[in-house]
DNA sequence: GCCCAGGCACTCA
DNA sequence: TGAGTGCCTGGG
């Protein structure tokens, strides 16, 4: 049995995990999760201590994981700040108790994104499996159960892994159009054209601008990346739901504002990110009558 | 079997 | 600067 660390702070791990910001973990039962992050086989399971990791030990915990997770990032009072401001994030508060913006890597959360346009979230989900399976390194769950034993994981591939890999094999695979996003990503980022690591300390419009130099890129896919990928906290990305959602909710309140952009930023009081996710869980599950 | 998805790029006014 | 349209594909 491998080792496991149990950090004292709950998460829901359904909200967390299958709210569109993340293509990797998978259900094993209720609040028991497996995926693939940061090049290792990792089992979750909320515990009555709080979240449980395996296998963890404290020490890669703090120095990768913790960061993963959001944890100690006053989530809960950051939710409630933004309960206050109207019933429709009250809702949102009350159904989305629990839910966390992953930190992931930004390269992955990149492709990811890239591949997330014009797909449902199965698909999506497919898509990188497919890209992790051709040029990732295969590993091991370490963990009790015997069926996921016996199943192959693949680490998500490096840029460098990817470096051969063509816009031909990638149609071939299905990516469609998409296949030449993902080779531009992949070009751009091993020329140093686009430095994903500089990207961090830019603000949230350069960090913008420097990602929407890989085709494929536009401001939505950008702002996922920011937000999902770096912490971006005010990144605020805009898909169909959430422009419904503004749309439905707040509508009145915008035209006081010059743009959408500068009305998100005031009104959400620069935890926009964590706004959007709740707006976009809740309305998807249908809990707006 | 058809429809359409957590968009983007390109064109044209 | 903004609206309109084509794009790959397979899950629902």
């Amino acid at each position: 049995m491998s080792e496991h660390y149990v950090y004292p702070e709950w998460i829901h791990l359904a909200h967390t995990f299958e709210n569109g910001q993340c293509f990797r973990w998978r259900k094993i039962d209720e609040d028991h999760y497996v995926g693939v992050v940061h090049g290792q086989v990792l089992e979750v399971k909320s515990v009555p201590e709080g979240t449980q990791l395996q296998p963890m030990n404290e020490q890669t915990f703090q120095t990768t994981y913790k960061r993963y997770f959001g944890f100690g990032e006053n989530l809960r009072q950051r939710q409630e700040a933004l309960a206050g401001r109207d019933d429709h994030l009250r809702v949102a508060f009350e159904y989305c108790e629990g839910l966390t913006i992953l930190r992931q890597d930004p390269w992955e959360t990149l492709v990811t994104f890239i591949l997330s346009q014009n797909n449902h979230m199965p698909r999506i989900r497919s898509l990188v499996e497919k890209l992790a399976v051709l040029r990732g390194k295969e590993i091991h769950y370490l963990g009790e159960d015997d069926e996921l034993k016996e199943e192959a994981f693949y680490t998500f591939p490096s840029p460098q892994e990817l470096s051969d890999v063509s816009e031909e094999e990638l149609r071939t695979l299905g990516f469609g159009y998409r296949a030449k996003y993902v080779v531009d990503a992949v070009e751009k980022v091993l020329s140093g054209s686009v430095d994903l690591q500089r990207i961090e300390e830019l603000t949230l419009e350069e960090a913008r601008k420097e990602l929407m130099k890989i085709k494929g890129v536009g401001v939505k896919v950008a702002d996922c990346v920011l937000l999902f990928g770096y912490g971006f906290q005010e990144a605020f990305p805009v898909d169909v739901w959430v422009d419904r959602a503004l749309k439905r909710f707040y509508l009145q309140e915008m035209k006081a504002y010059s743009s959408r952009e500068a009305f998100v930023q005031e009104y959400f009081m620069g935890d926009g990110g964590l706004a959007q996710q709740m707006l976009f869980h809740t309305l998807r599950n249908g809990r707006y009558t």
